[in-house]
DNA sequence: GCGACAG
DNA sequence: ATCTTGTCGC
């Protein structure tokens, strides 16, 4: 599975170097700590692209700790950006700025379909689009983009670190469910690995993907189809 | 120089 | 992310 990558276009090394650098900018605001309160509101967001030019992004919002769905908003706009590894925020995270202007109620954190700090500059999604909006977000992720990591057991709440070069805690590998591939799990902005992990263990319900963003991508897949 | 590479 | 059928295992 993604073994190998057919030889894409190559994205214009000006650009890669000037996003590279808003990113190292933005990167100097994220700041790790824990929740200052049990949070009452947790949303999940994902993105899907009806069209190669075209970006539809999801947010839905859960009550915490029972997880009712109270609220699911989307936005549609255009694609401005191929994806480039390390640099998906700037590809995704403009509309999903503008899906979560629509949500009446504001969550206390965000569950981010993508990394956190477990990025090559430290500056995943989740940390880009919580230093935006100042806001708390962690990201949950479904394969790893940087870091190194054992395998975790095979049996569901089994976690293990993911580590940069030189020890540093990037996330952490969890087993949410028997025998399935591990999710990643960094913090984003405003928010801590504890807590992280922990608001992931509490949002799962059976599945191989949290609430959260398990529903985010459900309404991206399912709203695309009534385009 | 040779891999690796979120969604 | 997206395209796409059947199939294996809990």
């Amino acid at each position: 599975m993604a073994y190998y990558r057919p030889p894409g276009p190559a994205p214009d090394p000006l650009l890669v170097r000037d996003l590279t650098r808003l990113q190292d900018q933005l990167r100097s605001q994220v700041r790790l700590e824990p929740l200052s309160a049990e949070p009452r509101f947790i949303a999940g967001c994902d993105s899907s692209f009806p069209t190669p030019e075209t970006v539809l992004s999801v947010f839905v919002l859960l009550r915490f700790p029972t997880l009712e769905v109270v609220e699911k908003v989307y936005h549609v706009g255009p694609v401005t950006l191929p994806y480039i590894p390390g640099l998906l925020a700037f590809r995704e995270a403009p509309n999903l700025l503008l899906a979560y202007e629509k949500l009446r109620q504001k969550p206390d954190i965000i569950m981010v379909d993508g990394h956190g700090i477990a990025h090559p500059r430290r500056m995943g999604i989740a940390a880009h689009l919580g230093v935006e909006l100042n806001q708390p977000t962690f990201g949950v992720a479904k394969q790893r983009l940087t870091g190194h990591f054992v395998e975790p057991a095979h049996s569901r709440g089994s976690i293990a670190p993911l580590t940069g070069k030189d020890g540093e805690l990037l996330g952490e590998v969890i087993r949410s469910k028997d025998n399935v591939l591990p999710l990643f799990v960094s913090p984003g902005h405003r928010c801590d690995q504890a807590t992280a992990t922990r608001l992931t263990l509490a949002c799962l319900r059976g599945y191989k993907l949290p609430e959260p963003t398990r529903l985010a991508d459900h309404w991206a897949a399912e709203f695309k189809k009534e385009l």
